[in-house]
DNA sequence: ATAAAATGTAAAGTTTGTTTGTCTTTTTGG
DNA sequence: CCAAAAAGACAAACAAACTTTACATTTTAT
């Protein structure tokens, strides 16, 4: 799985206590998210792509090992 | 959140076992998740997206309560 | 150069997703 | 009507996501 919310986080021009903030997680696991240290449940997907008003399928992607 | 697997599978004609073994799932797995009893990680979420061709936000929907 | 803000990292613990197994109920086709 | 297929349900066990706390490192601005 890749994704690029640190890309879209720094369009938005949010820290990434801000985008926590936003979408209601720590900020702790924005980190780890971005760091692709594990793969967000489809509700934080969906409220990320919410925030950043781009399809689920634009900011996350499937690899071969998924 | 809501999503309309049941009926994309319908659209498909795929039984639940069928789409569990195309995704690499358990047909349990499909049926709580048409049940609503809980919410497929965003890896599933993808793979049913990109077997239906319908991107993940045509499929899943964020509810209030989320 | 320094302080403050932002980011990175890690362990321990809770919650949620997933599998496996088994059984019941409903639907479908002959 | 009857058998087979499909769907629904439930519980135990394990895996993954997520939180919290706490501290270290890097970046930014003065």
């Amino acid at each position: 799985m890749k994704n690029n919310v640190k890309v879209q986080r720094a369009i938005a021009n949010l820290t990434q206590a801000d985008l926590a903030e936003k979408i209601g997680v720590s900020r702790q696991t924005i980190n780890a998210i971005e760091a692709g240290k594990y793969v967000p449940s489809t509700v934080l997907a969906l409220k990320i792509s919410k925030l950043f008003e781009k399809p689920v399928n634009d900011i996350f992607e499937l690899e071969d090992t998924d």
